[in-house]
DNA sequence: CCGTGTCCTTGACCAGGATCAAGTCGGCCA
DNA sequence: TGGCCGACTTGATCCTGGTCAAGGACACGG
């Protein structure tokens, strides 16, 4: 698959802030895992006529941030982000890690306003969906419509993943866990399901985790003594995967 | 107001079984909470027209069950319900207590079944929302379009409060957001805020919490020490608003 | 009326993961 | 090249909440 752009750091987007490229969904390599997924071709034409903006977000940057006005949701294109929710008191939550062909923006739409932060975590591109165009739109093409619709209640199914995750999991099995989604995520994406980087820290996986950056850490150690993964810094390589799925309760996919 | 059936157990409902009622949003009590609050009186009359049916489910009995094929989605007339997510090997994870005025189902519609197992807490009552139909509404009426679309994102909002709960707080954080979470939750209902029966069990809460049974018990036995509330069995009543606000660390709402 | 079962409370002890601390590795820039 | 900084690893100790256990309160049915 084409997708190489998920699976390496930056370097080969070109400029950032470069000139739109032509934006079409028909021949996006990632039509089969985002929102577009499952539709006709004429569906995509038009589709493609909304979508006609591309915004580039550098590592470290945030796409949006909390109480951001929303007018649109965004594809992820290329490039890792995470999003993360603050409470008052300044807790902060990682709530997921978004690749390509993953949208943003959903929790905006019950208050029009943007409900959390989503950080960069490499040079990254997105597609800018005008949330009221692709409204309109889907009331036009039921196909649509319904794609749009499975598309949100996918994200209610994969937080159901995860509080059950959190609620019922000790560390180890939460670990194994996340590793057996993002490897289900980048297979699924065209990518290696047993040889990929993290792109976030320990801390951002703890966090998301609900654990402690140390208790990450140990754990992975772990794992690589009893040959379940080889872990090199970033490097992750997954060398028993039925061990691995054993580890995670045979555990419900998280996203 | 009116809705006394959600504050006391049962015994008001009439008989299990009976006949359909008339049913008419616009003259429902919990218009301003469920899913057709902002709508106009003409949309509200189409509405009415589709939602003909009501469905009782009594105490204890699923209104559905993971893996049921999907066609509606039911707002909650009256009664609780707990849903609950279970793993493959056996771990249960509670994922919310819908009250009235929720909407229930919605977790179905990425893979035409449901996700979770619905379970009436009481005796309850909800309305049969033929999901196909509303969908074909809302195609017709951007204002059903936009309240649907709003409906479901605030559901994915609130399961980022629960990540938030789960990954971030200390058990005694979680069961004062809780509990402030059921009291802003029955005063959008019109009832006290502050002198409410729980509907749940210890170990359900603690399940929610991803606490068990016994810390549960023992951190409402603090509060009430330190006069924080008063319990009584399911009876709870919040003396101190203010303090209890404060040790759930000002913290996001969560349902 | 009592017997039974469910739910709840409380105590004693234990352990998983947090916390505190020290040190290593690797990238980056002067 | 060397110094710095962020990310990571590993060890020692602590503490929150889990586990195990006993008993009480209450509803329900015979």
């Amino acid at each position: 698959m084409s997708l190489q752009s998920g699976n390496h750091s930056s370097g080969e987007h070109g400029p950032s802030g470069g000139a739109a490229q032509p934006v079409c969904c028909g021949t996006c390599g990632l039509r089969d895992v985002c929102m577009v997924e499952g539709l006709s071709a004429a569906d995509l034409e038009r589709l493609t006529g909304m979508v006609s903006l591309r915004r580039r977000v550098k590592r470290g940057e945030p796409l949006f941030r909390s109480g951001d006005p929303f007018d649109a949701v965004y594809p992820v294109h290329f490039g890792f982000f995470k999003t993360r929710v603050t409470s008052e008191d300044g807790r902060e939550q990682i709530t997921g890690f978004p690749m390509p062909g993953d949208v943003l923006g959903f929790d905006a739409i019950s208050a029009g306003a943007f409900q959390c932060d989503a950080i960069a975590l490499e040079d990254a591109e997105v597609c800018v969906v005008p949330f009221r165009q692709l409204e309109t739109l889907s009331r036009e093409f039921d196909s649509l419509q319904r794609q749009l619709h499975r598309v949100l209640s996918r994200e209610i199914v994969r937080d159901q993943g995860v509080m059950m995750l959190l609620g019922t999991m000790r560390a180890e099995q939460r670990v194994a866990t996340f590793l057996l989604s993002l490897s289900r995520r980048f297979e699924q994406r065209g990518f290696s399901p047993n040889d990929f980087n993290l792109r976030m820290t320990r801390e951002e996986m703890g966090n998301f985790l609900g654990l402690k950056l140390e208790t990450v850490s140990r754990t992975l150690s772990r794992l690589q003594e009893e040959g379940v993964v080889s872990v090199d810094g970033k490097r992750l390589r997954i060398e028993q995967h039925r061990r691995l799925h054993e580890l995670a309760g045979l555990g419900l996919s998280i996203e």
